[in-house]
DNA sequence: CTGTTAGCGCATTCAA
DNA sequence: TTGAATGCGCTAACAG
């Protein structure tokens, strides 16, 4: 079956008698060869249908045309919109994606990173795992002239190109809503403390509260770890306060399943004994009952396609004074009722 | 900030003033150089961060170690499970994975095959989109030495390897399930005609019928094109019949998040007025009220695993009697009562 | 033990 | 108008 192998430009130039020089020459239509020449080289590659090795050129070009995109996992809607949109901006670039999930596992990521670098992709789009606490491979890549963009989760420091989302557009306009439906008991399950998006949210939160004239109560903050257990943990403690809250502001959509799920099982009423508003902005919403009031759009899609194109910008055109730090206001997704 | 350029065999052989070969010969611990000469360049590359350009060494050897993994959609949890062991297996292999996302549209599977193609992966796990009718491509893949490894969607030939769920076990099951449950006015909405899996979806409805005893009815027998108008047609058509049928199979997971949201417009009450069992099992089922009885799951991690294994059966060690037709029966999954 | 040479597929500079 | 030679980074056969 072995299929005789695939046509190179020597081959052609063996069989026509001339030079690879030349069939390479007349391939690109180059006005130095002669037109009969052309026609002939061109025709026999037609026949043995060749295809000029790409791998060869980028080698010769010292580039891959390749990029690595390693995200947390693209089981979220979230990650599996963003890879959509960098798919599509790479397309046009023609330019290859590279995919790896970290699944939120530091030593996952940081392998998947050292493999990218091994195949020496032009340029990486990160979203950092959620684990995340070893940046050392910022300066290995920088060694490496390989450019990083991060999205979404983003480390925090200021000497690299960073999209991300502000976070407060978006509770502010939460909390008001929940505010002007008369709530005052609002919660916040947040995410890992270690991560800049927890901070910003809490930051976020209490601000909220304060605009708009509520009591902080530092009891109504809780964390988790976004594990289901840990998810329903949060809940059940803020159930149990003596004074429970009536409106809580979740991390994620996933965590906002679990803990109304969980919710539902000690018997509170979605929607009547307790409000969600949670971010994300999960799309299967619409399908489903007891969904929250409203959901925090973060605009995936948006981030990605952006973090793609400074990424073309930093790798194409080598342009090294490319805005670095970019911040999308996040918004408020009212939910229409079921 | 150019960083001097990345080190390569030559520069350190220049510094050392030794041959490049004795430097590559001494970095993989060849036995036949001496063991001061190994520490040196040894030291050497450590300082200098050397790292072996990959890219070359599989140009050498005329491999890239890369795979090219063609899906429909990775906002399918199907989808992303599947991506997610294809992965696995490739790091295994020390192969990385280009992805690309034809989102159904023929032109735009084509295009990223050509892609492919032209970056010369050594091989394409494929799930071909909804919409294609040319395989032509399978021809051309074949000329180029570059194996094909379908799965779930899998065209209707028999020279190519494939790896498949065999919808016929979980369909039989749904139907007992259903018959058992008093029910026999059973509806099936099938998706698009020319889907290899359509048909099967319909000769396993038709066969469990009748192994139930339930009378075969043709009216009962829907087709959509997936999309949402498509389906709410489909329900629309089957709730206007003057004998309803009281429990319908759909074609997926996401076929029945409309169909149920439809029959709830229409007043219908899920689990009561209407059952509903589907394909492909949907990660959050568990986290909504109002599921289906029940969801045929169809393995898409164990498919994809094998499909993976397969393709680097292939590749590696070049064999060409490889199994070339694997089946998974599906299963029904009873889901929880909420 | 180490160096020289050739070659993977292609583009390109320099010569003819 | 065409060809020969070179090199991208690396490996390996062949010489010393």
């Amino acid at each position: 079956m072995k299929q005789g192998q695939v046509p190179t430009l020597k081959e052609i130039a063996k069989r026509l008698k001339l030079s690879t020089s030349t069939v390479s020459r007349a391939l690109k239509d180059h006005p130095s060869i002669g037109l009969v020449t052309t026609m002939r080289v061109k025709k026999l590659a037609e026949e043995l249908n060749y295809e000029p090795n790409s791998r060869a050129i980028f080698f010769k070009q010292q580039k891959t045309f390749t990029i690595g995109v390693v995200l947390p996992s693209l089981s979220e809607a979230f990650f599996s919109t963003a890879i959509s949109a960098i798919e599509n901006k790479a397309n046009e670039e023609n330019y290859t994606v590279i995919l790896g999930q970290s699944l939120d596992d530091e030593i996952r990521e940081l392998k998947i990173l050292e493999t990218l670098k091994k195949h020496r992709v032009d340029g990486v789009i990160l979203s950092v795992s959620k684990n995340t606490t070893n940046f050392d491979f910022i300066e290995s890549f920088q060694k490496a002239n390989i450019p990083i963009v991060f999205f979404d989760c983003v480390p925090d420091r200021e000497d690299v190109h960073r999209i991300v989302a502000n976070l407060e557009t978006g509770m502010l306009e939460a909390i008001s809503t929940f505010v002007s439906c008369g709530h005052n008991r609002i919660a916040l399950i947040n995410g890992p403390g270690n991560l800049l998006a927890s901070k910003e949210r809490e930051e976020a939160f209490i601000k909220g509260l304060k605009t708009n004239g509520v009591k902080v109560n530092k009891e109504y903050i809780f964390h988790t770890d976004l594990s289901e257990k840990g998810n329903q943990e949060a809940m059940l403690e803020l159930i149990s306060l003596a004074e429970r809250p009536s409106a809580i502001i979740c991390f994620s959509d996933y965590v906002t399943l679990d803990v109304m799920k969980f919710a539902k099982e000690k018997g509170l009423v979605i929607n009547q004994d307790i409000f969600f508003i949670s971010f994300a902005n999960f799309p299967i919403w619409d399908h489903i009952e007891n969904k929250p009031m409203a959901s925090i759009e973060q605009f995936p899609g948006k981030q990605a396609e952006k973090a793609a194109e400074i990424l073309f910008d930093l790798v194409n055109k080598g342009k090294t004074e490319t805005e670095s730090y970019i911040i999308y206001p996040s918004r408020l997704i009212h939910l229409d009722k079921p």
